[in-house]
DNA sequence: GGAGCCAACTTGTTCAGACAAGTCGACCCC
DNA sequence: GGGGTCGACTTGTCTGAACAAGTTGGCTCC
């Protein structure tokens, strides 16, 4: 259905290569071959490896053919924002529990995070997240204001609040910023995720943000050790991972 | 001295955002007046804004001024490989005590990594790392055959390894894949950590490979909880950051 | 004032061609 | 056999042009 020419190409080989049509390390076809294969031009072509590269599937070097690095496929936006969409896709069964939803003034790094003014109200709401009814992440979201209204709109056991808000009020999240980092559980995790109070976590928080880059939810996501890992892959020319000190 | 036409571009433009000279949310000027004011073409520029999207500094949506989604500059891929380039962009004196550096046949997950064949011989460092005189960091690599005889060839107390690898073997990381999770301290890493045995630690374990895809080195590196954090930025165009479940 | 429409503007996609720069294997010479 | 040179091949950079598709603000009309 891709009328877009790129991406159809890019679909192609992306298939071919989880296929393992062509081997980890094995060369691609050149631009000009694939080109005249697609009856493409070479810029219609340079744009279908470049989304490769991008995905991290394919590496290139000036002079060298292209280099098949991985065969996995990369998990999509939807599927990194959205801890049911993710699950779907792997099978599992995820159920939530509500455990609280309030209106409340923002704190300081609320306010901050999400670009509004100190104290204004948000919505604020912690749910309890289960892979096929093992207790495994605690969710602490943030909305933001003008959001609100919206989410609360939505009924309590909605599957994927993120999906619901870009299907009924057109609200779509665009862009991401992630924090990773370690932590001991505090006796209200140590609680619902049935752990011993002090047991590591994987903690990961985000913000989401419109195509505009207005922010539009806060959430801090722990989960229990063992459970998930998150991957990166980066190259020399591209590198969206980045370590910080202390709280980022 | 970049004579590289897009990369000049794209570090103006980069080094005008950094400077403040648009806000946050900001509309860019539009590619065509970019395209005149530098005397290029419109292709050109699109490479270079291309550049900067990629850093996550800008967004973009069609038909819509390209607007500043944030200021910060990301870490270049050495400083996420190496982390004494990392202490030293911070500022922080970084010292490291070895622990161990012996030949040993791999382990079936280290020869999978480095794709090797089972039971090649690796060479194996156990390094502590201080931030400050802090202990940090305990970090376990182990360095491909091929590439072991080098590393051993250098002083004990090499800052980098692999700066040191690509300015004296001319061996360079080109890609990298990161696994993130937590896990609670063993007895050696509570020890050297001088932390309790349980206390939460966030591991990241990379494989870095050249630019022809051959692995170089497999490391397991295990935070003391609250020292650093990982971001990660990301789009609906491009999820370099992936979640699993658990051993990744 | 509000709703709807339109026109100017801006980014997205594609093409064809050109030259620079780097890689790699074949070949030659010693 | 070893080593160096060279040429074919391949990716990197850049141009100029054209049309598609989406956004935005202003204008008209009710």
């Amino acid at each position: 259905m891709g009328t877009i020419r790129y991406l159809e190409i890019a679909d192609a080989l992306r298939a071919a290569i989880l296929a393992g049509e062509y081997a980890v390390g094995a060369q691609l076809p050149s631009e000009s071959d694939l080109a005249t294969r697609w009856s493409a031009s070479r810029g219609t072509v340079r744009q279908a490896v470049a989304t490769l590269a991008a995905e991290g599937l394919i590496g290139s070097r000036q002079g060298a053919r292209r280099i098949v690095l991985r065969h996995e496929r990369r998990h999509s936006f939807g599927e990194l924002n959205s801890f049911a969409q993710w699950a779907e896709g792997l099978g599992q069964e995820v159920t939530s529990r509500f455990l609280s939803r309030v209106r409340r003034p923002a704190t300081a790094e609320e306010a901050e995070r999400l670009a509004l003014a100190p104290d204004t109200g948000i919505l604020a709401v912690v749910r309890l997240r289960l892979l096929d009814g093992e207790p495994t992440m605690v969710e602490r979201t943030a909305y933001a204001d003008w959001v609100a209204a919206a989410v609360e709109a939505l009924p309590d056991d909605v599957r994927s609040v993120m999906d619901s808000l870009a299907n009924e009020s057109g609200i779509v999240a665009h862009y991401g910023e992630h924090l990773i980092d370690a932590l001991g559980a505090g006796s209200e995790d140590a609680r619902l995720l049935e752990i011993r109070r002090g047991s590591p976590l994987l903690r990961q928080r985000h913000v989401s943000a419109t195509a505009t880059g207005r922010p539009i939810e806060w959430t801090d996501d722990r989960y229990r050790a063992g459970s998930v890992t998150f991957s990166v892959s980066n190259s020399a020319v591209t590198t969206p991972l980045e370590r910080r000190t202390g709280e980022g």
